[in-house]
DNA sequence: GCTCGGAAGCTGCGACTGCT
DNA sequence: AGCAGTCGCAGCTTCCGAGC
């Protein structure tokens, strides 16, 4: 590995690669932000949740509509599908284009209204693009196969309620601190959007346990020591139960000061307890990352090490390596790295809570949640 | 030395506009 | 209809001073 940690590496990026910033070291962090965020999305993608996938999508608070948030990912419940064969031969791939198309093969667009992004321009693809939205769903549109002259896309209507959630936070070493850092308040943020988003509420009871409480339709309630309850509504079939839950995932990098010695800082225990789960994704998954793909790519990959670069430069048009931009062709090689590395790629994450379980009880309980009668649960 | 609140820098992205 | 440019917002991040 070339840097045994990623505070060295921010230090290297903000040397290296932000010198003409005024805050490098900011610019370097951010850019190590969108690195989780990007990581995250590669996994959920090859985990096979493209069609269920929606980013930055604003979320209503449960039983509190007037406030929403924009959470980074979702996973929807998908009404309809569809994979539709458009022609090549434009660069240009718009929401009107694939809408065309779905037309002519006789798909029903009612009551759906258009929009106006790209699924691809200059080479650039746009993940998870929405190209028309109805009071209750979004129309999205991915590249299925890129073969010859034709392109193949999945075509999907996601339910506007989702059923997960992820929230990504990166958080560095401060300069002179030598205790956990205070911008960790920052990550808090996240912490009230898990506790507020789903009908499984957490409560603590007298002697200090967590609880989680949930209501169904008719004002009757259940309340269970957390896990038990969480589980128990993940494997139900019970309508009432799984109407309006959202499973919480966080996702935030290991800066190394998370604990004292075998402690957890006071904010780890917040994340801990808002997030239904809470994930590290290791210092050296993000290095490995950073390394394998970025700074010493083998001979196949060195096209996303070009693509990083010239996206993270001074005076660069556009940035093609965001979780939304991103270089059509660096997005094969990413899929194909995940796809070829996948057990690598998974043990970059540590399992924080629930600390009785790991991440392929995580990645059942999504396909479980992905699996459920939607339809009739959300009639 | 620590916590808290506020400030500041960077950038994606949607909305808007005006041109072709 | 497509596209480029502008603008402001929001979210990402880190920094810093006041007060205890």
């Amino acid at each position: 590995m070339a840097y045994e940690s990623v505070d060295k590496l921010q230090k290297v990026l903000a040397d290296d690669v932000f010198k003409y910033t005024k805050d490098p070291k900011k610019a370097a962090g951010r850019t190590l932000g969108t690195l989780v965020e990007v990581i995250t999305y590669y996994l959920l993608k090859t985990w096979g949740f493209n069609n269920q996938i929606s980013i930055e999508r604003g979320l209503e608070e449960y039983g509190n509509p007037d406030i929403t948030h924009n959470v980074e990912y979702a996973l929807h419940p998908t009404v309809r599908n569809s994979t539709i064969t458009i022609d090549k031969s434009d660069k240009l791939i718009t929401a009107n284009i694939v809408l065309k198309a779905l037309e002519a093969a006789n798909f029903d667009l009612n009551g759906l209204e258009r929009k106006s992004n790209n699924l691809l321009s200059n080479g650039i693809l746009r993940n998870a693009c929405t190209i028309a939205a109805s009071d209750n769903s979004f129309l999205l549109t991915s590249i299925k196969t890129d073969k010859g002259d034709t392109l193949e896309l999945h075509v999907y209507e996601q339910s506007k309620k989702p059923y997960v959630i992820f929230e990504c936070k990166r958080v560095g070493i401060e300069e002179g601190m030598s205790k956990g850092p205070q911008t960790i308040e920052k990550a808090k943020q996240g912490a009230y959007v898990a506790r507020t988003a789903s009908s499984l509420q957490k409560i603590r009871t007298e002697t200090g346990e967590l609880h989680g409480i949930i209501y169904k339709s008719n004002g009757s309630y259940i309340i269970k020591p957390f896990v038990d309850l969480m589980e128990e509504v993940v494997y139900s079939n019970d309508k009432e139960l799984l109407r309006r839950f959202i499973l919480t995932v966080g996702i935030v990098s290991n800066h190394g000061n998370w604990f004292t010695s075998e402690n957890p800082n006071k904010e780890l225990k917040v994340l801990v307890q808002s997030y239904d789960w809470l994930l590290f994704l290791t210092d050296k998954g993000l290095s490995e990352f950073i390394d394998h793909l970025l700074l010493n790519p083998p001979k196949e990959q060195k096209f996303i090490r070009e693509v990083f670069l010239s996206s993270y430069t001074e005076g660069k048009t556009k940035n093609q390596f965001t979780k939304v931009q991103m270089n059509l062709e660096a997005n094969r090689l990413l899929l194909d790295y995940f796809n070829a590395n996948l057990k690598a790629v998974e043990s970059w994450f540590n399992i924080i809570s629930p600390n009785v379980k790991k991440l392929s009880d995580l990645k059942s309980e999504l396909s479980e949640l992905t699996n459920k009668d939607w339809a009739a649960i959300l009639k």
